[in-house]
RNA sequence: CGGGACGUGGCUCAGUCUGGUAGAGCACAGCGUUCGGGACGCUGGGGUCGCAAGUUCAAAUCUUGCCGUCCCGACCA
């Protein structure tokens, strides 16, 4: 160990991956855990970063005509009770309210709750059924149609096991809700949200992804078809980052979306819906992050850039913070991608621990200003995605007047990284015995990280999928639409399969 | 909900076996010296030892129950 780099974050990714993923958020001032069982308090850090991801992905929506409302975060019981797939799917994880009133207890100290509600209401999981009730009521003729709304809420699912951003008792989320004259038009929006959710990722989040069809075990409860884009994560695991699904006439039956045709014929709507959740911030982590902390990309980071003053002598410290001042005040007026170039200031006198806090944080670029640059006219500049003692003098005007290069510069290596790890760890298997020793780690104990996206026929019975799942914990995340037309036999059974889907074991 | 590990200042942990009334390092605050750098010295603040019962003259330490956290499974964005 005498030779091994101190890192900021411990243990590193190899030494224990789960553990550095909990360290990472820790260190980077991201979020903290709650009082809740499975919640989380999002810190500024950290819901910055989400502000940017509403605010970009409101834009791409509103492009396309769709409109923000807001529903209940209630929902009667009975409503949920309506589409019989989509209760089975989510009546496990259901919170319910069933009171109203709290009153003193009567056998000890504190408050009992009281007053029954005649019905329950449900904490919404998801809300197919209560937006499609209101739909009913707005259309009735098909001139009322498509109608395209989303909603920014929060949802609650009582999950078994927890991980901060990635699985939380209560998530942020976007959800999308549309409805539609007919099966085509609806199919067409399914796939135009996946595809802006795929570029979202590629040219936001750094996030190279797969767009693809879920198996129908993996489909969203109550949908007739669910397209997914999935991300690998450092450590091989794929990580869902959005779903879009085609819905068809089964929740707009349960909800009565009901309109009269040109043929004045009455028909169900046909509807989708799609989502992305505060999981992306889980998955930014998991794509970019090192062992010294996060790295955010320059599109969605929460600030672009810190400014750090740095006075040896007192007289030195009006002249520094005069010219950091006015370098603060030149950047934030500049413009990064439609948005103003957020600029943070830290003159905090506490040596090289401030470095290292925005190196946790993972902002862009460091800038440290002395008297010496001043005299220069120049400014030192540290780069994320580079080593942290690896720092360039630049002029003044050329920094300010290349920011917006360099950004994209940073912008665009986190992408090739990440790419390249997909790339690297993407193989073609077509035996049982390769594929099982593909994803067996070496260490059974504490497995290290191993595996990948194994691209494998599959006869596409749930039978293969769900023994191949009990044997390994490896699923199918998604049939990609990029893979083409090939003849082939079931990794499993051997039986007739005409394209590859993507193995991999999954957050 | 099963299997494992663990709950001691903000963080990482020692102390628990062999009960005697709480410690270290880091972090934090003040002062000074440093400093293009994860600095150093001095001084100081901060803990009913996860919760509750029990045993005892005495419990962080022993007993029982509960709660919570993390990892591994089953479930999921």
């Amino acid at each position: 160990m005498k030779n091994k780099v101190k890192t900021a974050v411990t243990p590193t990714r190899v030494e224990d991956y789960p553990e550095w993923y909990q360290q990472v958020i820790k260190a980077s001032d991201l979020a903290e855990r709650s009082p809740v069982r499975g919640c989380m308090v999002i810190k500024p850090w950290g819901y910055a970063i989400w502000e940017n991801i509403m605010d970009v992905l409101n834009g791409m929506f509103k492009a396309t005509g769709v409109k923000n409302a807001y529903f209940p975060l209630f929902i009667p019981l009975s409503f949920l009770e309506k589409e019989a797939a989509h209760v089975e799917g989510f009546a496990k994880e259901c919170a319910v309210v069933t009171h109203h009133r709290l009153e003193p207890a009567t056998d000890r100290e504190g408050l009992v709750p009281a007053g029954p509600l005649t019905e329950p209401l449900v904490v919404r999981p998801t809300s197919e059924t209560i937006i499609g009730e209101s739909f009913s009521r707005w259309v009735s003729s098909y001139r009322d149609l498509p109608i395209l709304i989303n909603q920014w809420a929060n949802v609650v699912r009582w999950e078994m096991r927890t991980r901060m951003f990635l699985r939380t008792s209560e998530f942020l989320w976007q959800e999308g809700h549309t409805a539609h004259a007919t099966r085509e038009e609806a199919l067409e929006r399914t796939h135009m949200m996946l595809e802006i959710y795929a570029g979202f990722a590629r040219e936001y989040l750094a996030m190279p992804v797969i767009k693809g069809r879920k198996t129908p075990s993996e489909r969203f409860p109550g949908a007739e078809d669910t397209l997914c884009i999935e991300s690998m994560m450092q450590d091989r695991k794929a990580l869902q980052v959005g779903t879009s699904h085609f819905l068809g006439q089964n929740f707009a039956r349960a909800s009565q979306i009901r309109f009269q045709s040109p043929q004045e014929t009455e028909e169900y709507a046909w509807t989708t819906s799609w989502g992305v959740s505060t999981r992306m911030i889980g998955g930014l982590i998991m794509s970019h992050a090192d062992d010294d902390g996060i790295v955010l990309p320059p599109k969605i980071a929460s600030a672009q850039v810190v400014l750090m003053p740095i006075f040896r002598k007192p007289d030195d410290k009006s002249r520094v913070m005069e010219y950091v001042k006015s370098l603060e005040k030149e950047l934030s007026s500049r413009f990064y991608h439609h948005r103003r170039i957020c600029v943070e200031v830290d003159s905090r006198d506490i040596g090289g621990t401030r470095n290292w806090d925005w190196i946790k944080k993972g902002i862009p670029l460091r800038v440290e200003i002395g008297p010496r640059d001043i005299d220069e006219n120049a400014v030192f500049v540290a780069r994320r995605d580079r080593k942290h003692n690896d720092k360039t003098s630049m002029k003044r005007e050329d920094f300010v007047g290349g920011i917006v290069n360099l950004l994209d510069e940073i912008q665009q290596n986190l992408l090739d990284r990440a790419a390249e790890n997909l790339h690297a760890h993407s193989v073609k298997i077509d035996d049982a015995a390769s594929f099982y020793d593909y994803f067996t780690p070496k260490n059974s104990e504490k497995p290290e990280i191993h595996g990948g996206f194994a691209h494998c026929h599959w006869c596409g019975s749930a039978g293969c999928e769900a023994g191949i799942k009990e044997d390994l914990s490896v699923t199918i995340r998604c049939a990609p639409f990029e893979s083409e037309a090939e003849e082939g036999k079931c990794i499993r059974c051997g039986g007739p399969s005409h394209s590859r889907v993507i193995f991999a074991k999954a957050y």
